[in-house]
DNA sequence: ACCTTCTTTCTTTTT
DNA sequence: GAAAGAAGGT
């Protein structure tokens, strides 16, 4: 077969990659070297060139975003599907394992993904149960430290709990979190991975299932691997298998989240014979934003070493802006994206990146007013929207009677008379027989034990739930989901939310009908309606849908630095570089944290393909309270001869640094005559407090908070203020 | 069950 | 300063 088409294309590292005959194989790729290029091309080479069939490969990721692009890419290379394959995230391919092999896992066929919001819920409980006061205990922190373990690969008796007050009373809650997630056989996310990395160790059958049937397994972003990730991964695949793992030790940014690069450098001890090919050619930046990132970057210490090159133009210049404020920042970034549109760019080429999501509240105004189409990426996703899990909590509970978690929600909402002193009733008969939840509530009924507002709600849910279970049988999935919306009383409930809110809401959950019908539409093959709406359940326990909120078809993106990852514009605006925003001030404290951030910030620079801006602010409004942090280290760390710093109109002449904040405010005073806390009158608003105020000159601007009319921001040249 | 008032927190986020 | 969560009252 001729296989050349693989290989044209790629350069020569490229292309060493993909045709390796070591056993083994770790590619250090570089931002923007073609990484997923690689691992698409390799794949495709294992099953042309050397014959391999498609099933014998697994393919391994983060996020569903990249294992359905590397799929679809692979499939396009090969033109052909690819059909009974592995590829998919870490989490995807464990529950895959988990529904195959339940019964080793301890499992039913039909076990309940819990996510983090029921987990929340499932610990608060406990901690109440053990009399653990909240304040002390916080359940979110608890949540985090069970999580942590689970990471880590432990169970709460592998424990060491040292003595520690603090580890002893948490991994009490473990404990019983343990127990009753497996009394209603509920697996969260960590426990995906924890149990079939168990299940490989304890069943031989299992593990010899998956040894024998993978020839070759591929990780991506490596470097984001956790603990029992690689565990996992060293249990599937065989002493015969061929690895490949491909990642970036520049671009680990989620070790907070307990990804260790450290397995990038284990790699090789643990996988001996194997080949490390560095991928250093970047095909998309120009030689100055390349330069800039490999300058910051030498700053951190424990590096492999790699340093990009590209063939591509030198470029222009880095412009760096020092904004006075964050608002003269937001008006920055829409003059440049403006400046961008007039000539000849489209918004979707560009980015604004920043560290933390409170920072786009003051972009998004600047760009609002100055009707700057952008997309904002943040904020809940489609199925983790209170409405929509409502909804599905229905749909959970009757296709899986004992999912505990979704009948405590949809009991609830909308509310229906059964409130806490019900639901302890019911929780106390469950555990008293051994039963579910929804079983334990049809004896009581039964029992007519339950009486007043409570039972006759009660009666009422089961019934419905009774009759969805029957309507399933010959109707499809949406024509059930509208039933279920429309006629649990959810519809109405939501929709007598005050505001906007009730709106959104129920437009949400007409949404959700078109999204089931969608979901039937893509189903190829024979199935009944209730194993249709079975597998609709299953994708979406491990994909909640898209984190965009508005879309429009030419719009400048805004997101955090971290979820550009992967990502690539042509333009790129930098925002917040300033000390204790970014690096942040909670990550300043050790040296590896701030190494991190050093890596979040390169990552951030090699967004961009041809021009990049960068801006920080003197001054900054930040919870409630002016904060005036000088510029960030990352700046310092970028050779001067590619930046070209530009300065707000408001201190043309004022050196860089030189002038503080307050000193500025006094020029303003002294100049317009005004200052803050003064109290004034206009014409129209009446009377009102100076707030803030910017810019000089004609240009020059006062906030103020009318008694009457609300806070506002008024030109002073036409503004007409009467000082009182 | 719902509404109001007080208190707390404020990094990044996938599954 | 705003939002979310808890506590307390009706």
């Amino acid at each position: 077969m001729d296989v050349s088409h693989i290989l044209d294309n790629l350069n020569d590292d490229q292309r060493n990659a993909v045709t390796s005959e070591k056993q083994h194989l770790l590619v250090l790729a570089g931002a923007g070297s073609g990484k997923t290029r690689v691992l698409v091309h390799k794949i495709a080479w294992e099953v042309e060139a050397l014959g391999r069939n498609p099933s014998s490969i697994m393919a391994v990721t983060f996020t569903n975003k990249a294992a359905n692009e590397m799929r679809s890419r692979i499939e396009e290379l090969l033109q052909s599907p690819m059909l009974d394959s592995w590829v998919g995230t870490f989490h995807g391919l464990s529950h895959k394992l988990l529904k195959r092999f339940h019964k080793e896992a301890g499992l039913s066929s039909g076990f309940t993904i819990l996510d983090s919001d029921d987990q929340l819920r499932i610990v608060k409980r406990i901690s109440k149960d053990l009399s653990l006061d909240e304040a002390t205990w916080p359940a979110r922190q608890s949540q985090w430290q069970i999580n942590t373990w689970k990471d880590d690969g432990l169970r709460s008796k592998d424990v060491d709990e040292k003595g520690d007050f603090y580890t002893e009373t948490v991994n009490k809650i473990y404990k019983e979190y343990e127990e009753l997630c497996i009394r209603d056989d509920l697996v969260d996310f960590g426990e995906l991975l924890l149990k079939s990395y168990e299940v490989l160790i304890n069943s031989p059958s299992v593990k010899d299932f998956f040894q024998t049937r993978f020839q070759s397994i591929l990780i991506d972003e490596f470097q984001d691997t956790n603990t029992i990730q690689y565990k996992w991964l060293r249990e599937i695949a065989s002493k015969k298998a061929n690895v490949t793992a491909v990642g970036d030790d520049d671009q680990s940014i989620y070790g907070w989240r307990g990804a260790k690069v450290e397995h990038v450098n284990s790699f090789t001890d643990d996988y001996k014979n194997t080949e490390i090919v560095r991928l250093e050619q970047n095909y998309r930046s120009t030689n100055v934003i390349l330069n800039a990132a490999n300058a910051l970057i030498d700053n951190n210490q424990d590096r492999l070493g790699k340093n990009l090159w590209t063939e591509k133009l030198e470029g222009e210049q880095i412009i760096l802006y020092q904004a006075y404020n964050e608002q003269d920042e937001a008006r920055f970034v829409a003059d440049v994206l403006k400046d961008w549109m007039n000539k000849g760019g489209a918004y979707e080429e560009t980015a604004v990146l920043y560290r933390s999501n409170a920072q786009s509240r003051a972009l998004e105004e600047a760009l609002l007013r100055v009707s700057i189409p952008y997309r904002i990426y943040g904020g809940l996703r489609f199925y983790e929207r209170l409405e929509i899990k409502n909804a599905i909590a229905y749909l959970k509970i009757i296709f899986n009677n004992k999912d505990n978690p979704s009948f405590e929600r949809s009991i609830s909402n909308p509310t229906r008379g059964v409130g806490e002193k019900t639901l302890g009733k019911i929780r106390q008969a469950a555990k008293k027989f051994n039963i579910s939840y929804i079983k334990a509530s049809a004896k009581l009924i039964d029992e007519g034990s339950i009486g007043g507002r409570g039972g006759a709600g009660l009666k009422d849910y089961l019934e419905f739930i009774i009759g969805c279970k029957q309507f399933i049988e010959d109707n499809t999935l949406s024509e059930l989901m509208e039933l279920i919306i429309k006629e649990s009383g959810l519809y109405a409930y939501h929709a007598k939310e005050a505001g906007e809110k009730g709106k959104t809401r129920t437009e949400n959950l007409e949404e959700l009908i078109t999204a089931t019908k969608n979901f039937e539409q893509s189903i190829k093959d024979e199935k009944t309606n209730v194993e249709i709406a079975e597998s609709y359940l299953d994708v979406i326990s491990l994909d909640s849908g898209d984190r965009q909120a508005s879309e429009h078809d030419d719009a400048a993106q805004l997101m955090t630095m971290h979820s550009a990852k992967g990502l690539e514009f042509k333009l790129v605006l930098l925002t917040g570089l300033e000390e204790s925003l970014f690096p942040h001030g909670r990550s300043m404290e050790s040296a590896s944290q701030l190494e991190e951030e050093r890596r979040l910030c390169y990552v951030a620079i090699t967004r961009a393909m041809e021009k990049l801006y960068i801006t920080h602010a003197e001054s900054r409004r930040l919870h409630g309270t002016d904060t005036f942090n000088p510029p960030s280290r990352f700046l310092r760390e970028i050779p001067k001869e590619l930046i070209d710093e530009i300065r707000p109109r408001a201190q043309t002449n004022i050196p860089y640094n030189r002038k503080g904040f307050n000193e500025t405010k006094m020029e303003f005073e002294e100049e317009i005559g005004i200052a803050l806390g003064q109290k004034v009158k206009h014409k129209k608003f009446g009377e009102g407090i100076v707030l803030n105020y910017e810019g000089s000159g004609d240009s020059a601007r006062v906030q103020v908070n009318f008694d009457e009319s609300g806070t506002k921001w008024l030109v002073m040249a036409y503004a007409n203020l009467e000082k009182l």
